[in-house]
DNA sequence: GTATTTCTATCGAAATTTTCGATGGAAAGG
DNA sequence: CCTTTCCATCGAAAATTTCGATAGAAATAC
């Protein structure tokens, strides 16, 4: 099956690292005829010279070289495999599953992310984006969520809002008119773009017959208003930058021009969450909630009031 | 040192892939005590639990599946460096040291070494690029190079010129006069990018006083010229997108619009050029290379002729 | 419900691999 | 020229791995 073993090509690198082979030995704590011995065998194995012995020096061939460049970050990977498995037998947690709402912020998720990887080195992030996340999937699916709706679920803790904010391309026609204020109703003639869940019919099939483009990422109804096709209600952080290089402009609306999302963190099972996931649950709040733990109440203003209900309804997000 | 091997790890992916111990024994070849005696020694030396049996099912633990993740292209990346191994003691050529001007094209350098990759798989290339590539140092630091000049080796092989093409930014003031050809005396006043080698004090010396400014990488000269910052000479097949989509303008000069460098195609050593050097020299030819290999004539219009010898000189690349 | 098949765990013996200390010879340094 | 340092090799000892046999547990057949 395999002709040679990683700890071989570990004792080589020694040997080449500590400048031969009584070097290595003691570096390795063995005999020194054992690191001959297990050079030797490394040889044979390959049928290949990896190494030459020039009087006192032992100096790589070619082939060793090479092949010892390729075998160094193997060797790395390795002991890295090892440490996890050590750190997992110890009772760490190999996995997380954390499902978000497509409307959290990425960034400041990101950097809560990095300090978590560096507390919990060998637990492994499956992050999955959904549209709109209720509680009852996100808890099939995750350990951790942060959901758009929770209120039905025991430990939920509510975090900032995320605003959203009616935006359209600087020279979109809605912008060119006067500057006062727009009303829903002049919205009907353009053509809105909203985040739809593609694999859902329904809510696809909701949006027929009016004048609304859905996309599936955020990033796409971004683009969508970028081009001036469309106008929409984005997440404040993703088009800060935007607006202040003047290319996406607030449109004036008389009311709702700015909308609430109101986003929980919720733990899937708190009865089985492992360290891990109370850990970056913690990191979360630390950073994004709001003071105190919050009763699991209707969080107010889930589509905020609108005069219509109807055309200026329900930005990105389409209606349920 | 190590606590398990590569070995134990693949015995346990394919115990995981067959399904069970007893299948996994039939398919490497071992008894069925062979293969619960290596998985029992993995998880003993991890003192973890890897798979669990259920009945008559084999199933991974959360940690044995997170693990065996991990393990699975570390076993793949260990048979490639044994096959590797295996290829070098069979005397293939380890790796490759490929020097090529800056000016030769590296689209057709990238598709040619892409054939060259699957033909040898094992032998890994090294390519420096140098700004005016001569044939004594690509000798030096290289066993196959494209120069700019030879003329004085052995084994040379005249490739196909490059064309470098005057250019400026369609709205570079030496274009919105009148379309009628301009004389060197024109760019003058104008600023020009020189193709330099930092490392050259004295040719970046050479160029002080003028209104030349150097730079270092192709990418910065073509960045310069589109920036409508400067004119110069640059390769055509690295402009060729830009002049088609009108950024870049050819300069209408009444001379030197257009200037060929003559490249070459140089084993560094003839003699004891590996069978890898020599397929890819042959790779080269086939695809660059202009009908039949010319003796080593010196290339006519090295420099090519101009007025002044001075203003207009050079293009992107220095004078001596 | 029982018999049969299929599977893994474990045991002792055998085979293989690895390690060790000792020794010899080659090269470098004093 | 002598000493030191280093690697290759040898035989013996130690450790590891493999094997076949067997027992027990679970699924399947009858």
């Amino acid at each position: 099956m395999h002709k040679t073993t990683v700890e071989q090509w570990q004792v080589l690198r020694t040997v080449i690292v500590s400048g031969g082979y009584s070097r290595a030995a003691e570096r390795l704590n063995r005999s020194q005829s054992s690191v001959s011995y297990t050079i030797a065998q490394l040889q044979d194995r390959l049928g290949a010279e990896l190494v030459v012995v020039e009087g006192r020096k032992v100096r790589l061939t070619e082939a060793g070289a090479a092949l010892l460049r390729d075998a160094a970050p193997l060797i790395a990977q390795f002991e890295a495999l090892e440490a996890r498995a050590g750190a997992l037998a110890k009772g760490a947690q190999a996995s997380l599953r954390l499902a978000i709402d497509s409307a959290y912020p990425k960034r400041p998720l990101f950097a809560v992310l990095r300090d978590f990887a560096e507390r919990f080195p060998h637990t492994q992030v499956d992050l999955v984006e959904i549209i709109r996340l209720g509680a009852r999937e996100a808890r099939a699916r995750s350990d951790l969520a942060i959901v758009f709706q929770a209120g039905d679920v025991l430990e939920e803790h509510r975090l900032r809002d995320v605003e959203l904010i009616a935006v359209a391309h600087c020279r979109h026609p809605l912008l060119t008119r006067s500057a006062a204020g727009l009303t829903t109703a002049d919205l009907g003639g353009h053509l809105q773009v909203a985040l739809v869940d593609g694999r859902d019919p329904d809510r696809a099939a909701g949006l027929s017959g009016r004048r609304f483009w859905s996309v599936n990422t955020l990033e796409a109804a971004r683009e969508a208003v970028l081009s001036g096709l469309c106008f929409g209600w984005l997440p404040e952080e993703t088009i800060a930058d935007l607006l202040d290089a003047g290319e996406l402009r607030r449109l004036p609306l008389s009311f709702g021009a700015r909308r609430s999302i109101p986003l929980s963190l919720v733990l899937a099972d708190a009865g089985t969450a492992g360290p891990a996931t109370r850990a970056l649950a913690a990191m979360i709040l630390e950073r994004d909630g709001t003071r105190g733990s919050h009763p699991p109440s209707r969080p107010a203003g889930l589509i905020p009031p609108d005069q219509e209900g109807d055309a200026g309804g329900s930005g990105p997000f389409a209606p349920e």
